[in-house]
DNA sequence: TCCTCCATGTTTACAGGAGAAACTTATGCG
DNA sequence: CGCATAAGTTTCTCCTGTAAACATGGAGGA
């Protein structure tokens, strides 16, 4: 009876299987106090084959959080790239995708901005989390290009527009954001308020 | 030589005791990793001492954030309460009193919006992040009166501005408002731009 | 005054986790 | 064919959180 689960000795892909089964750990409890030996546990393997792939269980983490903002970064192109007939539609549409993303992977997008997800120590973390900022700096210069935006600094439309989405996205997954506190459509409410000082008042 | 710590049987306050230890902690490392049993050690008692103050290390850390709330608010209270003349100027004094705040105590301030300090199942620490919330919300309401801010639904103005604030410390204290980013004075000009959608254009 | 209760400490015990080290397996390459 | 090596496993040590049983000493009633 020891024989029924036919794993061979070596896995194959178990880099991949674990980063695989730490998300979903991570999507299931929206926390990242797994440890480490039930991630191996879940994917068969022993409580130390993970080190053969990730020096430490930060190293894992770092790792999910890079995945994480690669694919914000692709949520967020995504609803940019739908044809939208203004800048300031485009911005709102990427704005919301973001919050949309925390709010559908509230743990990965916390860990991503934890403290767990050291971006120093990291350079491959640090370029996908720049990479992803550069969408918006891109959208803004072209904004400003195009007339939408005034032509202020864009460095001060840049840290307005990251602090609003980005504070926003915490709010909304950390439920601070309940109707009675701040209306029923909180978000492009207050992007329009962030935008109504971003535009063009002309 | 065993006597000359004359610790008597009883700490007499070990609570506030411990409380302290571990907010140094926090202050020191900026992350909540510590032990309770380093906090015990610190606090010269024995590693079971704690939990006839706190049921688990996350009630510690719950009474950490609650406190952190009550700080910041009393900062933005402070910083209102300097005579300043216009309710815009006020309101920039708090938002700025809220990121320096963070800024000086990044690990707290992290701590009080992260999922460890879970608001849901402890009513004080819901409280005093309440309260601190109040303070925002007074300010926005007072200014609508005197039309510093336009009539639009507060609500709107609250998500937009608590998101705003709140964005701009956690960027501030992740090293992610970087000079060649987002210019020399992000906060300020970022507030700028926000309150121009904020306030009353005539 | 003395005795007893109870909040607040301590000691002991145990189940787990992180990670290191030493060992094993299979696989690709000369 | 034979072996170096990457990728797994086993075993070990130290540490943590937390429970349970025990100790202490101060406060309040007889």
């Amino acid at each position: 009876m020891s024989e029924t689960k036919n794993h061979p000795y070596h896995h194959g892909d178990l880099r991949r299987a674990l980063i695989g089964t730490a998300l979903d750990m991570l999507a299931t409890d929206q926390n990242w106090t797994f440890t480490l030996r039930e991630v191996a546990r879940r994917t068969g393997v022993s409580h130390a084959a993970p080190y053969k792939h990730f020096r430490d269980r930060e190293m894992l983490l770092r790792e999910l959080a890079r995945i994480g903002f690669v694919r914000l970064g692709e949520s967020m192109t995504e609803a940019m790239s739908l044809g939208l007939p203004s800048t300031r539609a485009r911005f709102t549409a990427a704005a919301q995708a973001c919050v949309g993303f925390a709010c559908q992977n509230p743990g990965l997008y916390r860990l991503m901005f934890s403290s767990d997800a050291d971006k120093t120590i990291d350079p491959q973390l640090h370029d996908a989390a720049m990479d992803t900022f550069g969408i918006l700096l891109r959208l803004l210069r072209d904004g400003q290009q195009d007339g939408s935006f005034r032509p202020v600094a864009v460095s001060a439309l840049a840290a307005a527009s990251w602090a609003q989405v980005h504070g926003l996205a915490m709010l909304a997954i950390s439920n601070q954001l309940l109707e009675e506190k701040v209306g029923s459509a909180p978000v492009p409410a207050s992007l329009d308020v962030l935008l109504d000082g971003m535009c063009r008042s002309d």
